[in-house]
DNA sequence: TTGTATGCGTTATCAG
DNA sequence: CTGATAACGCATACAA
């Protein structure tokens, strides 16, 4: 064949046999010099690794992939990238299974659940896991069937099959610490901008409410519970409904902080204050819930951490080779500002919270 | 051995010579079937149909990738990943791939140049190509030489060697445009905040600056120039050094919105309003920027369409087998809002600009 | 149309 | 310590 002349010819990438060649040893010295295996004589070493830089070579990972049959790869599927929260998340992913020494196989924008799960399907031999985020019950239990002998974390909340392990974040007790607070300070009537129907978090947020509502002895009612899907417009829009709303809610509640941001924004164009004639809170402590005008009072979640505690699970679920321990939830905790009505600093916790960097545009 | 009893054994992943033996075909024949190539006689076909989808067969793609040479996966490799901005260059990456069938395979915060070019390094044979954002042009230069049979498309304003494609925003132009309606609305003393040191598009935004006022018959100042770093904190200490500055500025152009958001934080906590006493003003557009209060003017940039666009271009350029039609800039233009002194009405373009969806907590 | 055989670049198992 | 050589799972010329 050619492939002995080839030398020059097209820059053809260099295999661990022209190293080989070069170095006047077998391919199998020239493996166990890039897998620090064995021992190999220091002369040997020495003129492997000189005829490797000399060649440019670097082990071709898919080959290593197909006989160690490991890819270093973890896969990520979400159901969408867009805002601050999936940022953070990836970020997350990205630092810890960069420590661990794995890259990340990004997938998002999966509207059902067949999309997903075909997404994760044709993952498989591509990535030794999955770390997958599901946003309703039934692709969380699809996913959560695909786990042959291929662990899988799933962030999602709620999902109790055994098959895999879970993390997820404390949306109902967040939920609860808000209305509980919103109560403590005088408000009798709460409402609340629900986030998308069948969307797990945003139904255990809901369920909080109704929980923390009950518990102090109010009743709930549908009245008070404005549908929402998550988006800063869908909060702009509520806002008609309730002020309409008889009597007048004294404060609401929104799904997220995105929500609560439009409502926020629409208030002020009817000319009423916030929270002086009706106080707003969200969920989620997005970067600009403390920069708004007032800051916005919300739950805190740590995204970063979710996907950095998803990874670490998934770490030692891959190697007990199935799962370990089960549900994992991390904290939510309240965070008050000025948008409930309390007379926090504008900008108390400015230094605290140090962000990283703000853009690399 | 034993692969021929191993039936129900472990749940090993059926490979194609499983399917071929219960198809009762050879392997090629598989082969064939799955690669829609060549001509298949109806039974073979459905017999191969049936067995693989009884086996839940899935051809292995890195098999696959080592003997194509192909793996069908595109290398994304960002500075970082903190921040609206990166999320969105990813966003739009991840929905062009996807349409392209291609998966991404994401790494970030690297620092520095070494780092980042050891992860390209490390990438070549796991993916066929590589879209990466480079923030300084020491490191722009050092990914343009990978470019060995080796599609790469770099997000990095003045590149200019040949080796490959490249992409940017219209820093230079957005920072001009910027400058020159300020003027226009009667500023006078004009202040910047610089992002970092050796950013190339923090460079060339404070090129524009310079420019448009030079440009204007004004003179630019060092004392008129703070050094930020794009974070928010970094706006937030400015305003101290700002404020003191004789005479002072009427107007502060902030070299993204992250810091001008500190800044007018900041300037909150003084007990100035802006824009009455001052006026400020950033770049990127990010999704506060139109809830904040005041609404900040500022120059969009589509993020989202940088990361798509770059894909397109990297497709061509892959198909050509190297670099198309070299530089490509997007547009940036002018929002103006509240916060440089003109009267818009505070939610104006909350509708027009549509968000997706704003949280999948 | 179908099957056989070879190679893709590595790792890993054995003898030497 | 080192070198043949057999997998790994698949695609593909080539032969039938």
């Amino acid at each position: 064949m050619s492939r002995i002349h080839r030398a020059q010819e097209v820059s053809q990438v260099a295999t661990i046999r022209d190293v080989a060649r070069a170095a006047g040893v077998s391919i199998a010295t020239v493996s166990r010099v890039f897998n620090g295996s064995s021992r190999v004589s220091e002369g040997a070493y020495q003129r492997v690794r000189s005829a490797a830089t000399q060649l440019d070579y670097c082990p071709n990972e898919t080959a290593r992939s197909l006989t160690t049959s490991r890819t270093s790869t973890l896969g990520v599927v979400l159901p969408d990238l867009y805002g601050e929260f999936f940022s953070e998340v990836i970020r997350g992913i990205d630092h810890a299974a960069r420590q661990e020494h794995y890259r990340i196989l990004v997938s998002s924008s999966h509207a059902d659940t067949d999309a997903l799960v075909s997404i994760a399907r044709s993952l498989r031999g591509r990535v030794d896991g999955l770390i997958a985020m599901a946003p309703d019950e039934g692709t969380a239990a699809a996913i959560g069937q695909m786990t042959d002998n291929f662990p899988v974390v799933l962030m999602s909340p709620r999902f109790n099959v055994q098959t895999c392990d879970s993390i997820s974040i404390a949306n109902f007790e967040g939920a609860c610490a808000m209305i509980e607070h919103l109560l403590s300070i005088g408000h009798q009537t709460i409402a609340m901008i629900k986030g998308p129907p069948g969307n797990i978090d945003a139904e255990e947020r809901l369920r909080g409410y109704r929980t923390a509502l009950r518990d102090a002895g109010k009743e709930t009612s549908p009245a008070l519970e404005f549908q929402g899907d998550f988006t800063e417009s869908s909060g702009y829009q509520c806002c008609g409904a309730i002020l309409r709303c008889q009597p007048r809610p004294t404060a609401v509640f929104a799904a997220n902080d995105y929500m609560a941001v439009g409502l926020i924004c629409a208030i002020g164009d009817t000319g009423l204050r916030v929270p002086q004639d009706i106080a707003v809170t969200g969920f989620d402590d997005i970067a600009l819930a403390q920069y708004m005008n007032p800051p916005l009072t919300t739950v805190r979640v740590d995204a970063y951490e979710l996907g950095e505690r998803a990874v670490r699970k998934w770490i030692c679920s891959a190697q007990e080779g199935g799962p370990v321990d089960g549900h994992e939830t991390l904290p939510a905790t309240l965070v008050v500002r000025n948008s409930c009505g309390t007379r926090e600093p504008v900008a108390a916790d400015l230094r605290p919270r140090q962000r990283r960097r703000g853009s690399g545009t």
